[in-house]
DNA sequence: CAAGAAGTAGCCCAAACGGACTATTTGTCT
DNA sequence: AGACAAATAGTCCGTTTGGGCTACTTCTTG
Protein backbone atom coordinates (compact mmCIF):
# COMPACT_ATOMS: atom_id res chain seq x y z
CA UNK A 1 0.00 0.00 0.00
CA UNK A 2 1.52 3.39 -0.74
CA UNK A 3 1.64 6.71 1.24
CA UNK A 4 -0.23 9.40 0.08
CA UNK A 5 1.32 13.09 0.41
CA UNK A 6 -0.67 16.04 0.21
CA UNK A 7 1.51 18.90 -1.17
CA UNK A 8 1.00 22.76 0.16
CA UNK A 9 2.98 25.39 -1.54
CA UNK A 10 2.29 28.42 -3.19
CA UNK A 11 5.05 28.22 -5.56
CA UNK A 12 3.69 26.26 -8.76
CA UNK A 13 7.60 25.21 -10.34
CA UNK A 14 8.04 23.63 -6.62
CA UNK A 15 4.72 22.04 -6.29
CA UNK A 16 5.46 20.63 -9.73
CA UNK A 17 8.99 19.75 -8.36
CA UNK A 18 7.87 18.16 -5.65
CA UNK A 19 5.55 15.74 -7.15
CA UNK A 20 7.27 14.87 -9.73
CA UNK A 21 9.75 13.47 -6.84
CA UNK A 22 7.00 11.66 -5.29
CA UNK A 23 5.68 10.02 -8.08
CA UNK A 24 8.78 8.82 -9.32
CA UNK A 25 8.77 6.95 -6.15
CA UNK A 26 6.70 4.13 -6.34
CA UNK A 27 5.99 3.69 -2.56
CA UNK A 28 3.93 7.28 -2.71
CA UNK A 29 1.52 8.94 -3.96
CA UNK A 30 -0.11 12.66 -4.64
CA UNK A 31 -3.09 13.47 -2.98
CA UNK A 32 -3.18 16.50 -4.13
CA UNK A 33 -1.94 20.00 -4.39
CA UNK A 34 -2.64 23.24 -2.76
CA UNK A 35 -1.61 26.81 -2.93
CA UNK A 36 -3.20 28.18 0.41
CA UNK A 37 -3.72 27.26 4.37
CA UNK A 38 -6.88 27.50 3.22
CA UNK A 39 -7.26 24.97 0.42
CA UNK A 40 -4.59 22.88 2.40
CA UNK A 41 -7.05 22.37 5.11
CA UNK A 42 -10.02 21.49 2.96
CA UNK A 43 -8.07 19.03 0.77
CA UNK A 44 -6.40 17.35 4.17
CA UNK A 45 -9.75 16.49 5.67
CA UNK A 46 -11.62 15.44 2.28
CA UNK A 47 -8.21 13.27 0.72
CA UNK A 48 -7.09 12.52 4.64
CA UNK A 49 -3.29 11.83 3.41
CA UNK A 50 -0.80 9.98 5.25
CA UNK A 51 1.47 12.96 4.96
CA UNK A 52 1.29 16.65 3.94
CA UNK A 53 4.32 18.60 2.94
CA UNK A 54 3.91 22.09 3.69
CA UNK A 55 5.47 25.17 2.82
CA UNK A 56 6.43 27.72 5.73
CA UNK A 57 5.27 30.62 3.14
CA UNK A 58 1.55 30.84 1.86
CA UNK A 59 -0.26 33.39 0.86
CA UNK A 60 -3.10 33.18 3.08
CA UNK A 61 -0.47 33.33 6.35
CA UNK A 62 2.39 30.72 7.73
CA UNK A 63 2.12 26.97 7.25
CA UNK A 64 2.39 26.35 11.57
CA UNK A 65 -0.98 27.68 11.39
CA UNK A 66 -1.85 24.72 8.91
CA UNK A 67 0.23 22.27 10.86
CA UNK A 68 -1.23 23.17 14.14
CA UNK A 69 -4.47 22.87 13.00
CA UNK A 70 -3.90 19.85 11.69
CA UNK A 71 -2.19 18.29 14.81
CA UNK A 72 -4.95 18.96 16.89
CA UNK A 73 -7.11 17.21 14.57
CA UNK A 74 -5.06 14.20 13.96
CA UNK A 75 -2.07 12.62 15.87
CA UNK A 76 -1.64 10.42 13.26
CA UNK A 77 -0.95 12.57 9.96
CA UNK A 78 2.44 12.78 9.06
CA UNK A 79 3.75 16.72 8.51
CA UNK A 80 6.33 17.67 6.57
CA UNK A 81 7.73 21.21 7.13
CA UNK A 82 9.64 22.83 4.16
CA UNK A 83 11.06 26.35 3.74
CA UNK A 84 12.98 27.99 0.85
CA UNK A 85 14.07 31.14 3.09
CA UNK A 86 14.61 30.09 6.74
CA UNK A 87 17.08 28.60 8.99
CA UNK A 88 17.87 27.94 12.50
CA UNK A 89 15.05 29.20 14.92
CA UNK A 90 12.19 28.21 12.36
CA UNK A 91 13.01 24.34 13.31
CA UNK A 92 11.85 24.79 16.80
CA UNK A 93 8.64 26.49 15.86
CA UNK A 94 7.68 23.57 13.57
CA UNK A 95 8.59 21.83 16.21
CA UNK A 96 6.40 23.09 18.79
CA UNK A 97 3.67 23.54 16.32
CA UNK A 98 4.04 19.47 15.94
CA UNK A 99 5.51 19.02 12.58
CA UNK A 100 7.02 16.14 12.27
CA UNK A 101 10.05 16.86 9.81
CA UNK A 102 12.14 19.63 8.74
CA UNK A 103 13.39 20.53 5.70
CA UNK A 104 15.35 23.56 4.94
CA UNK A 105 16.32 25.63 1.57
CA UNK A 106 19.39 23.93 0.12
CA UNK A 107 17.94 20.39 0.37
CA UNK A 108 17.46 18.26 -2.38
CA UNK A 109 14.53 16.65 -3.57
CA UNK A 110 15.56 13.42 -2.13
CA UNK A 111 15.36 14.76 1.36
CA UNK A 112 12.09 15.95 0.96
CA UNK A 113 10.71 12.44 -0.21
CA UNK A 114 12.81 10.81 2.81
CA UNK A 115 11.19 13.01 5.58
CA UNK A 116 8.45 12.10 4.12
CA UNK A 117 8.79 8.72 4.40
CA UNK A 118 9.87 9.45 8.09
CA UNK A 119 6.95 11.16 8.47
CA UNK A 120 5.02 8.32 7.85
CA UNK A 121 6.23 6.09 9.85
CA UNK A 122 6.42 8.38 12.99
CA UNK A 123 4.46 11.17 12.98
CA UNK A 124 4.94 12.32 16.04
CA UNK A 125 8.62 12.20 16.61
CA UNK A 126 10.76 14.84 14.51
CA UNK A 127 13.75 14.76 12.12
CA UNK A 128 15.69 17.43 11.08
CA UNK A 129 17.29 17.21 7.42
CA UNK A 130 20.53 18.40 7.36
CA UNK A 131 20.84 21.00 9.89
CA UNK A 132 22.32 19.06 12.97
CA UNK A 133 24.90 22.20 13.86
CA UNK A 134 22.19 24.43 13.95
CA UNK A 135 19.94 21.91 15.76
CA UNK A 136 22.38 21.54 18.17
CA UNK A 137 23.11 25.10 18.58
CA UNK A 138 19.63 26.14 20.12
CA UNK A 139 18.89 22.88 21.43
CA UNK A 140 20.34 24.19 24.69
CA UNK A 141 18.80 27.85 24.33
CA UNK A 142 15.18 26.28 24.67
CA UNK A 143 12.18 27.69 21.98
CA UNK A 144 9.73 30.26 23.05
CA UNK A 145 6.65 28.36 23.03
CA UNK A 146 4.16 30.87 23.39
CA UNK A 147 -0.02 29.59 24.51
CA UNK A 148 -2.66 30.16 22.43
CA UNK A 149 -3.24 33.40 23.81
CA UNK A 150 -0.03 35.14 23.65
CA UNK A 151 0.28 34.12 20.29
CA UNK A 152 -2.71 35.97 19.60
CA UNK A 153 -2.12 39.09 21.38
CA UNK A 154 1.41 38.60 19.27
CA UNK A 155 -0.56 38.59 16.20
CA UNK A 156 -1.84 42.11 17.18
CA UNK A 157 0.98 43.56 18.27
CA UNK A 158 2.47 42.77 15.00
CA UNK A 159 -0.38 45.00 13.80
CA UNK A 160 0.25 48.03 15.35
CA UNK A 161 -1.83 47.94 18.22
CA UNK A 162 -2.08 49.37 21.46
CA UNK A 163 -2.66 48.12 24.56
CA UNK A 164 -6.36 49.68 24.95
CA UNK A 165 -7.04 48.15 21.02
CA UNK A 166 -5.37 44.49 21.94
CA UNK A 167 -7.96 44.39 24.90
CA UNK A 168 -10.73 45.46 23.28
CA UNK A 169 -10.19 43.18 20.21
CA UNK A 170 -10.23 40.04 22.23
CA UNK A 171 -12.71 41.38 24.85
CA UNK A 172 -10.51 41.36 27.84
CA UNK A 173 -9.06 44.26 29.88
CA UNK A 174 -6.34 46.00 29.94
CA UNK A 175 -4.76 44.63 32.25
CA UNK A 176 -5.13 41.03 31.02
CA UNK A 177 -3.73 42.24 27.81
CA UNK A 178 -0.36 43.70 29.37
CA UNK A 179 0.05 40.30 31.57
CA UNK A 180 0.10 38.40 28.42
CA UNK A 181 2.32 41.39 26.26
CA UNK A 182 4.59 40.85 29.38
CA UNK A 183 4.32 37.27 28.82
CA UNK A 184 5.64 37.80 25.18
CA UNK A 185 8.27 40.09 25.74
CA UNK A 186 9.75 37.68 28.65
CA UNK A 187 9.16 34.27 26.27
CA UNK A 188 10.55 35.95 23.14
CA UNK A 189 13.82 37.43 25.64
CA UNK A 190 12.47 41.07 24.78
CA UNK A 191 12.99 43.92 26.42
CA UNK A 192 9.94 46.07 24.62
CA UNK A 193 7.54 45.56 21.07
CA UNK A 194 10.41 46.47 19.01
CA UNK A 195 12.47 43.35 19.91
CA UNK A 196 9.40 40.85 20.65
CA UNK A 197 8.61 41.69 16.75
CA UNK A 198 11.78 41.14 14.86
CA UNK A 199 12.29 38.18 17.42
CA UNK A 200 9.50 36.39 16.35
CA UNK A 201 9.64 37.60 12.53
CA UNK A 202 13.00 35.16 13.09
CA UNK A 203 11.16 32.69 15.14
CA UNK A 204 8.53 32.78 11.91
CA UNK A 205 6.15 33.40 14.86
CA UNK A 206 4.58 36.28 12.87
CA UNK A 207 3.70 36.56 9.12
CA UNK A 208 5.86 38.92 7.44
CA UNK A 209 3.60 38.85 4.22
CA UNK A 210 0.11 39.33 3.61
CA UNK A 211 -1.20 43.03 5.37
CA UNK A 212 -5.17 41.81 6.47
CA UNK A 213 -6.56 44.81 4.45
CA UNK B 1 29.40 39.87 -28.37
CA UNK B 2 27.69 37.94 -25.24
CA UNK B 3 26.45 39.31 -22.65
CA UNK B 4 28.07 38.12 -18.70
CA UNK B 5 26.00 37.65 -15.79
CA UNK B 6 26.91 37.04 -12.60
CA UNK B 7 24.21 35.02 -10.40
CA UNK B 8 24.12 35.86 -6.92
CA UNK B 9 22.03 33.66 -5.10
CA UNK B 10 22.52 31.68 -1.73
CA UNK B 11 20.18 28.81 -2.82
CA UNK B 12 22.23 26.21 -4.59
CA UNK B 13 19.21 24.77 -6.67
CA UNK B 14 18.26 28.01 -7.92
CA UNK B 15 21.74 29.07 -9.34
CA UNK B 16 22.25 26.19 -10.95
CA UNK B 17 18.99 26.50 -12.50
CA UNK B 18 19.59 29.84 -13.32
CA UNK B 19 23.22 28.83 -14.84
CA UNK B 20 21.40 26.45 -16.78
CA UNK B 21 18.91 28.94 -18.08
CA UNK B 22 21.40 31.79 -19.62
CA UNK B 23 23.71 28.98 -20.81
CA UNK B 24 21.61 27.38 -23.00
CA UNK B 25 20.69 31.27 -24.43
CA UNK B 26 23.63 31.58 -26.86
CA UNK B 27 23.81 35.24 -26.13
CA UNK B 28 24.90 35.19 -22.48
CA UNK B 29 27.62 33.35 -20.73
CA UNK B 30 27.56 33.34 -16.83
CA UNK B 31 30.67 35.54 -15.41
CA UNK B 32 30.30 33.77 -11.78
CA UNK B 33 28.31 32.73 -9.04
CA UNK B 34 28.10 33.54 -5.17
CA UNK B 35 26.00 33.11 -2.55
CA UNK B 36 26.77 36.02 -0.23
CA UNK B 37 26.46 39.50 -0.53
CA UNK B 38 30.50 39.63 0.17
CA UNK B 39 31.25 37.18 -3.00
CA UNK B 40 28.74 39.00 -5.12
CA UNK B 41 30.57 42.34 -4.34
CA UNK B 42 33.90 41.29 -4.71
CA UNK B 43 33.16 38.80 -8.13
CA UNK B 44 30.93 41.75 -9.75
CA UNK B 45 34.27 44.24 -9.07
CA UNK B 46 36.78 41.23 -10.04
CA UNK B 47 34.78 40.12 -13.33
CA UNK B 48 33.07 43.26 -14.30
CA UNK B 49 29.56 41.68 -15.50
CA UNK B 50 27.54 43.06 -17.73
CA UNK B 51 24.47 41.80 -15.70
CA UNK B 52 23.65 40.53 -12.04
CA UNK B 53 21.11 38.81 -11.28
CA UNK B 54 20.30 39.24 -7.09
CA UNK B 55 18.38 37.72 -4.89
CA UNK B 56 16.66 39.47 -2.00
CA UNK B 57 17.61 36.97 0.54
CA UNK B 58 20.95 36.34 0.69
CA UNK B 59 22.88 35.06 4.37
CA UNK B 60 24.86 38.53 5.04
CA UNK B 61 21.76 40.88 4.22
CA UNK B 62 19.20 41.71 1.31
CA UNK B 63 19.84 41.61 -2.22
CA UNK B 64 19.09 45.38 -2.01
CA UNK B 65 22.47 46.16 -0.64
CA UNK B 66 24.12 44.78 -3.05
CA UNK B 67 21.89 46.53 -5.68
CA UNK B 68 22.50 49.88 -3.41
CA UNK B 69 26.33 49.17 -3.40
CA UNK B 70 26.69 48.37 -6.71
CA UNK B 71 24.64 51.27 -8.46
CA UNK B 72 26.52 53.82 -6.80
CA UNK B 73 29.43 52.62 -8.53
CA UNK B 74 28.26 51.44 -12.02
CA UNK B 75 25.52 53.03 -13.96
CA UNK B 76 25.54 50.62 -16.56
CA UNK B 77 25.04 47.34 -14.95
CA UNK B 78 22.15 45.69 -15.47
CA UNK B 79 20.65 44.70 -11.88
CA UNK B 80 17.95 42.44 -12.00
CA UNK B 81 16.69 41.61 -8.78
CA UNK B 82 14.91 38.24 -8.27
CA UNK B 83 13.01 36.90 -5.14
CA UNK B 84 11.40 33.36 -4.04
CA UNK B 85 9.01 34.90 -1.04
CA UNK B 86 8.15 38.46 -2.22
CA UNK B 87 5.23 40.58 -3.78
CA UNK B 88 4.38 43.61 -4.61
CA UNK B 89 6.41 46.51 -1.88
CA UNK B 90 9.50 45.19 -2.54
CA UNK B 91 9.10 46.08 -6.00
CA UNK B 92 9.48 49.70 -4.94
CA UNK B 93 12.04 49.07 -2.91
CA UNK B 94 13.93 47.01 -6.11
CA UNK B 95 13.53 50.06 -7.69
CA UNK B 96 14.31 52.44 -5.02
CA UNK B 97 17.63 50.94 -4.95
CA UNK B 98 18.45 51.25 -8.75
CA UNK B 99 17.47 47.73 -9.70
CA UNK B 100 16.30 47.53 -13.36
CA UNK B 101 14.53 44.63 -13.36
CA UNK B 102 12.18 42.66 -10.68
CA UNK B 103 11.54 39.58 -11.14
CA UNK B 104 9.12 37.25 -8.54
CA UNK B 105 8.87 33.80 -7.62
CA UNK B 106 6.65 32.46 -9.88
CA UNK B 107 8.16 33.92 -12.94
CA UNK B 108 9.84 30.76 -15.12
CA UNK B 109 13.50 30.89 -15.50
CA UNK B 110 12.17 32.52 -19.56
CA UNK B 111 11.21 35.47 -17.57
CA UNK B 112 14.74 35.69 -15.63
CA UNK B 113 16.59 35.79 -18.82
CA UNK B 114 14.06 38.38 -20.89
CA UNK B 115 14.80 40.67 -17.47
CA UNK B 116 18.10 40.43 -17.45
CA UNK B 117 18.57 40.97 -21.78
CA UNK B 118 15.91 44.25 -20.85
CA UNK B 119 18.73 44.99 -17.94
CA UNK B 120 21.46 44.79 -20.53
CA UNK B 121 20.13 47.21 -22.48
CA UNK B 122 18.53 49.65 -20.14
CA UNK B 123 19.93 49.50 -16.74
CA UNK B 124 18.63 52.56 -15.85
CA UNK B 125 14.96 51.54 -16.72
CA UNK B 126 12.54 49.54 -14.94
CA UNK B 127 10.72 46.36 -15.94
CA UNK B 128 8.48 44.18 -13.52
CA UNK B 129 7.98 41.22 -14.90
CA UNK B 130 4.59 39.36 -14.55
CA UNK B 131 3.08 41.83 -11.78
CA UNK B 132 1.49 44.66 -13.69
CA UNK B 133 -1.64 45.35 -11.66
CA UNK B 134 0.47 45.37 -8.45
CA UNK B 135 2.62 47.84 -9.86
CA UNK B 136 -0.88 49.97 -11.08
CA UNK B 137 -1.95 49.23 -7.61
CA UNK B 138 0.97 50.86 -5.82
CA UNK B 139 1.73 53.45 -8.09
CA UNK B 140 -0.41 55.78 -7.02
CA UNK B 141 0.29 55.63 -3.24
CA UNK B 142 4.12 56.23 -3.66
CA UNK B 143 7.21 54.71 -2.11
CA UNK B 144 8.89 54.82 1.44
CA UNK B 145 12.33 55.99 -0.41
CA UNK B 146 14.18 56.73 2.89
CA UNK B 147 17.54 58.88 3.48
CA UNK B 148 20.98 56.85 4.21
CA UNK B 149 19.91 58.05 8.28
CA UNK B 150 16.67 57.01 8.06
CA UNK B 151 17.92 53.76 7.26
CA UNK B 152 19.91 53.70 9.73
CA UNK B 153 17.78 54.40 12.23
CA UNK B 154 15.76 52.01 10.90
CA UNK B 155 17.38 49.29 11.28
CA UNK B 156 18.38 50.29 15.22
CA UNK B 157 14.60 50.73 15.62
CA UNK B 158 14.43 46.82 14.20
CA UNK B 159 17.44 45.81 16.98
CA UNK B 160 15.16 47.07 19.53
CA UNK B 161 17.11 50.29 21.03
CA UNK B 162 15.36 53.42 22.30
CA UNK B 163 15.63 56.95 21.30
CA UNK B 164 18.83 57.31 23.83
CA UNK B 165 20.52 54.26 22.53
CA UNK B 166 19.98 54.98 18.85
CA UNK B 167 21.44 58.64 19.02
CA UNK B 168 24.22 57.56 21.42
CA UNK B 169 25.07 54.85 18.54
CA UNK B 170 25.31 57.89 16.00
CA UNK B 171 26.77 60.05 17.48
CA UNK B 172 23.53 62.18 17.06
CA UNK B 173 21.49 64.17 19.86
CA UNK B 174 18.23 62.47 20.97
CA UNK B 175 16.61 65.59 19.08
CA UNK B 176 17.95 64.86 15.69
CA UNK B 177 17.10 60.94 16.59
CA UNK B 178 14.18 61.60 17.36
CA UNK B 179 13.46 63.52 14.01
CA UNK B 180 14.59 60.76 12.01
CA UNK B 181 12.08 58.64 13.73
CA UNK B 182 9.66 60.61 13.33
CA UNK B 183 10.57 61.06 9.73
CA UNK B 184 10.33 57.30 9.11
CA UNK B 185 7.26 56.97 10.63
CA UNK B 186 5.63 59.36 8.47
CA UNK B 187 7.25 57.56 5.03
CA UNK B 188 5.67 54.15 6.37
CA UNK B 189 2.81 55.56 7.12
CA UNK B 190 2.76 53.92 10.97
CA UNK B 191 1.99 55.72 14.40
CA UNK B 192 4.55 53.57 16.41
CA UNK B 193 7.07 51.21 16.59
CA UNK B 194 5.71 48.27 15.65
CA UNK B 195 3.87 49.43 12.51
CA UNK B 196 6.96 50.81 11.28
CA UNK B 197 8.79 47.42 11.50
CA UNK B 198 6.17 45.62 9.89
CA UNK B 199 5.96 48.03 7.31
CA UNK B 200 9.65 48.02 6.68
CA UNK B 201 9.57 44.56 6.88
CA UNK B 202 6.69 43.57 4.72
CA UNK B 203 8.68 46.47 2.66
CA UNK B 204 12.43 44.59 2.93
CA UNK B 205 13.90 47.51 4.30
CA UNK B 206 15.32 45.44 7.07
CA UNK B 207 16.68 41.95 7.34
CA UNK B 208 14.37 38.84 9.01
CA UNK B 209 17.30 36.80 8.85
CA UNK B 210 20.73 37.23 10.70
CA UNK B 211 20.74 38.72 14.15
CA UNK B 212 24.40 41.07 14.95
CA UNK B 213 25.53 38.43 17.10
C1' DC C 1 21.21 81.96 -7.34
C1' DA C 2 17.07 80.12 -5.36
C1' DA C 3 14.64 76.16 -3.88
C1' DG C 4 14.45 72.04 -1.72
C1' DA C 5 16.00 67.95 0.73
C1' DA C 6 18.72 66.05 4.35
C1' DG C 7 20.78 66.32 8.74
C1' DT C 8 21.18 68.55 12.92
C1' DA C 9 19.00 70.24 17.50
C1' DG C 10 15.96 72.07 20.73
C1' DC C 11 11.28 72.69 23.59
C1' DC C 12 6.84 71.17 25.71
C1' DC C 13 3.55 67.79 27.13
C1' DA C 14 0.01 64.19 27.15
C1' DA C 15 -0.29 59.44 26.42
C1' DA C 16 1.47 55.01 26.35
C1' DC C 17 4.56 51.70 27.93
C1' DG C 18 7.09 48.32 30.92
C1' DG C 19 8.14 46.39 35.60
C1' DA C 20 6.92 44.45 39.71
C1' DC C 21 3.88 42.74 42.15
C1' DT C 22 -0.59 39.96 43.95
C1' DA C 23 -4.87 37.26 43.19
C1' DT C 24 -8.82 34.34 41.39
C1' DT C 25 -10.66 30.94 38.24
C1' DT C 26 -10.33 27.11 35.18
C1' DG C 27 -8.48 23.42 33.11
C1' DT C 28 -5.21 19.44 32.70
C1' DC C 29 -2.05 16.41 33.97
C1' DT C 30 -0.17 12.87 37.63
C1' DA D 1 -6.46 15.34 45.60
C1' DG D 2 -2.59 18.10 44.52
C1' DA D 3 0.39 20.46 41.30
C1' DC D 4 0.86 23.30 37.54
C1' DA D 5 0.03 26.19 33.50
C1' DA D 6 -3.06 29.43 31.32
C1' DA D 7 -6.18 33.14 31.39
C1' DT D 8 -8.19 36.59 33.82
C1' DA D 9 -7.77 41.28 36.50
C1' DG D 10 -5.96 44.57 39.42
C1' DT D 11 -2.58 48.53 41.53
C1' DC D 12 1.38 51.60 41.54
C1' DC D 13 4.88 54.17 39.41
C1' DG D 14 8.83 55.75 36.85
C1' DT D 15 10.40 55.87 31.98
C1' DT D 16 9.71 56.35 27.22
C1' DT D 17 7.19 57.60 23.20
C1' DG D 18 5.23 60.34 19.85
C1' DG D 19 3.23 64.93 18.20
C1' DG D 20 3.75 69.45 17.12
C1' DC D 21 6.35 72.85 16.58
C1' DT D 22 10.68 76.02 15.24
C1' DA D 23 15.43 76.75 13.49
C1' DC D 24 20.07 76.47 11.61
C1' DT D 25 23.57 74.37 8.31
C1' DT D 26 25.02 71.99 4.30
C1' DC D 27 24.45 70.02 -0.19
C1' DT D 28 22.42 69.26 -4.41
C1' DT D 29 19.65 70.41 -8.18
C1' DG D 30 17.05 73.24 -11.24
Amino acid sequence: MTTSVLLVDDHELIRHGLAGAFTRDESFTVAGQAGTIADGLALATSTQPDVLVVDLQLPDGSGLDLVRALRKERKDVGLVVLTMYAGDEQIFAAMDAGASAFVGKDAPSTEVVAAARHAAVAPLSFTCAGLPEAMMRRMSSSSPRLSDRERQVLDLLADGLGVAAIAAKLYISESTAKTHIAKVYEKLGAANRAQALVAAMRAGLIDTSSPPR
